[in-house]
DNA sequence: GTTTTTGGTGAGTCTAACTCACCTTCGGCG
DNA sequence: CGCCGAAGGTGAGTTAGACTCACCAAAAAC
């Protein structure tokens, strides 16, 4: 009762300051509760602030999620292209690329989570910034599957797309669980994360080779 | 003005039938309008009933979903065991699942995206008995995928579950676009359905044979 | 020191899920 | 045929949370 229920005096910030503290306020929130569960007056009472002065930031609840994840996916993606480019051999740089997807989903399933459930499936996602941001990530696993076939590492009678979607579409389903369920500290005991370096492989594997045996396993030698 | 905002009478039917009746309109109101934009009151005012008279026969919004989505499924799936039971070869198995599945999401993508988006990301999902059912439909690709390892058709060094996945996670991937714009007749234009002639076999050519080119491409004759 | 700009407030409105006390019709039973 | 209990249906609530707005006060501009 220290407190006393009291009243909020004022604390003061720039346009820019308070905008980071309600990111930062809100991915954690978010990340806590998901999107429905999470009340703005939470997000800004963590803040210090009321409820209202969110909305001088940001016009909508929907509008401080989709800030929150561009964030978070410039954040995460900087320097993905040029990691990529030290990589040689279409198979290693798939391989690279299917071990860090796998690892953001491991490291960030909440986001994750929100990315696909509330971003993805809504009608103006087309048209997002979050879009853009997406094209630009999955096309590093698109250019890899092209070069891939032009330089006949990778066979050029299926759509880059189809195998694009095979790929990223399969992690997602496989580690979908473990997604659903890594909300909550409780929860996250039962739902053990993906083991990245048992599940990189296999998955380059079967993406490589099929899931039909090849007579002697024949490996080009470059 | 004829109606005159005609106060409702009052039909009357046994519970059996009114519940079929929400059931049926409950299909079509989440169909065009998805979970959060459907209202409890429109698919009650289309029984001609008042929106309380819903919650006589389902405790909760999200109940009523549950039910149409369980109802849908048993439609759908019901001889799915049986046709498949027709067919000879793992790899043949493969893409009658495939194919259906397409089917599937071609031609109820709003029931799908119910599924995924409202369904399947909800924490009680894991004991609601559409877990059960959708484990049933996706036991029988796990099926196929196990015998043909057994009987040496599939190579055995990769976790079933895994291809399953990566089967079912590459489709919905793929056909995302379709299934998130499918939603109202003016978008429907827009998303050209998916072609699952153009679909299944390049789809099954790649989970058989992978990415990387097989020296003859040598087909074993059974 | 005065004015203007802008961060912050708190008391609203609005919508939609959900509740409840009551009414009314139907089927059974003397 | 008339009563009565059960069950379908009603409509006026309650509640929660997103969003709005008129106003205040501190900082910045002049």
């Amino acid at each position: 009762m220290k407190a006393a229920a009291a009243r909020k005096p004022a604390p003061r910030l720039s346009r820019a300051a308070r905008t980071e503290a309600l990111l930062h306020a809100a991915r954690a929130v978010f990340a806590a509760k998901g999107y429905e569960q999470a009340a703005v007056a939470e997000i800004a009472a963590r803040c210090g602030v009321v409820e209202g002065a969110v909305y001088k930031y940001f016009p909508t609840k929907r509008a401080l999620l989709l800030a929150v994840l561009a964030r978070w996916y410039e954040e995460m993606f900087g320097d993905y292209a040029r990691e990529l480019a030290s990589i040689d051999g279409a198979r290693e740089r798939l391989r690279f690329l299917i071990e860090r997807h796998l690892r953001s989903i491991r490291d960030w399933p909440q986001l994750c989570r929100l990315m696909f459930r509330e971003v993805r499936a809504q009608p103006d996602y087309p048209d997002s910034p979050l879009y853009a941001l997406n094209r630009r990530y999955s096309g590093l696993l698109l250019r890899v599957i092209e070069e891939g076939a032009a330089q006949g590492e990778f066979r050029a009678d299926l759509s880059p797309r189809l195998v694009r979607d095979l790929i990223f579409g399969g992690i997602e389903h496989h580690t979908w669980r473990y997604l659903a369920d890594a909300r909550t500290p409780a929860s996250r005991r039962a739902a053990r994360a993906p083991d990245i370096a048992r599940l990189a492989d296999p998955l380059t594997r079967l993406v490589c080779e099929g899931l039909m045996p090849r007579a002697p396993t024949r490996r080009k030698r470059a």
